[in-house]
DNA sequence: AACTATTTATAAGA
DNA sequence: TTCTTATAAATAGTT
């Protein structure tokens, strides 16, 4: 793709398959991530290199929430994991299977799918247990938001407390100088002193930004879940 | 990246970001096969969009083998499930409890629980899957309601053009009466049996009600999930 | 779905 | 591995 175009097959070159591995191992993860980002998608991917190293990344918190949602979209879920092993099923195991099978129609039927054979009791139910689930992560998300705003107001509060600390410093400094630039040239090194102190006050607003820089994040409270 | 650069952040209009999506989920397939041929990686990639359509590739014949190699390198995994417990392990059986664990946790969070861990950015995911569970489900009820509405619609439709019928009838049975009333003691007969008939077209308006006792049900269609 | 001006990714070389 | 750089490839906005 580049200096020269490459034919896509297999780098016979170890050194030179091992560069253009590592470079393109890399791109093809900022992709996922842009991916997953722009179009608020979920992502999930895994790469085994030539001597077996892994490399994954996942948009979510671990590529096992990925993988779990991508054998839920399998109706039959033979477990994968299983199929070609050869030991003999206890019953243990088979119990195990039994669980992973009723819990994976649970988690379809709240995803919403497997819904063809519910009576209007059942779905009406399952909505009642989906609403209820909802309305505790918005509760939280709205928790968090809240307290998000009281620390911010913390800081605020904070901050104008010392603004007003320091403006009082300033204006004693300023009546000293007065006095001293009337008097001798001490007046000049106090008035260095007293121009850091200015700064200071200054950034007390870029304090607020740098250290939070949504300050919109507070304003859109609308909706928890926007498109 | 194109005619204009852009931020990375979720495109927020719907259009634009299907269409991104549906481009880059293909340049991101495009460059998982060229890693996977030109360095000999197995590479697997699993999408699902905003709306939870899945895609996915494999350099393999499927996802699975790539899944099932990626557990293997977590097999020192203690389970909580096995700490308990006196058998033996088999590997297998540690992978099905961990299946067991994970979805445990994925129908935990579902239904609002084990959400102390979580940020926003995975509150708001959480939030939006069981938005898309409930709008399913809402969407099912309804549908079974409109049927419903039909049905009796239906019922509604067929009585009235029975009614009707029997409307003619007693009509020119009445003729029949009037006439007969005038001339001899057969219009007494006539006359009950014409009641007999006043019963029956009373009798469509119960029908409805017996039928089906909640004349209200077909009103109530505000929220599918009263408390 | 096609176009195209740009941005990005990256092959080769250092 | 990392940097540089010339060029191929991907793609955002437009039609």
């Amino acid at each position: 793709m580049v200096r020269e175009k490459i034919e896509i097959k297999k780098i016979e070159n170890i050194t030179a398959r091992q560069v253009t591995f590592s470079k393109r191992r890399q791109g093809l993860i900022k992709k996922s991530q842009e991916l997953a980002v722009l179009c608020d998608a979920e992502v999930g991917l895994i790469v085994f290199s030539s001597t077996g190293k892994l490399y994954d990344y996942s948009s979510t918190s671990s590529i096992n929430d990925i993988v779990t949602r991508y054998n839920l979209h399998f109706r039959d879920n033979n477990d994968p994991l299983d199929s070609h092993s050869l030991q003999p099923q206890s019953s243990s195991q088979s119990r195990l299977r039994n669980q992973i099978a009723d819990k994976t129609h649970e988690l379809r039927q709240l995803y919403g799918e497997d819904l063809d054979g519910l009576g209007l009791d059942d779905l009406q139910k399952l909505g009642k247990k989906l609403d209820l689930g909802l309305n505790s992560v918005a509760q939280i998300i709205m928790g968090k938001r809240f307290a998000e705003i009281e620390e911010r107001q913390r800081k605020v509060d904070h901050l104008a407390k010392v603004n007003k600390q320091i403006k009082k410093k300033v204006a004693i400094i300023r009546k000293g100088k007065d006095f001293m630039t009337k008097n001798s040239e001490i007046g000049r090194l106090k008035g260095g002193s007293s121009r850091t102190i200015g700064n200071t006050v200054l950034d007390c607003n870029n304090g607020l930004r740098l250290d939070d820089d949504t300050s919109s994040t507070c304003l859109r409270l609308g909706l928890p879940f926007p498109d």
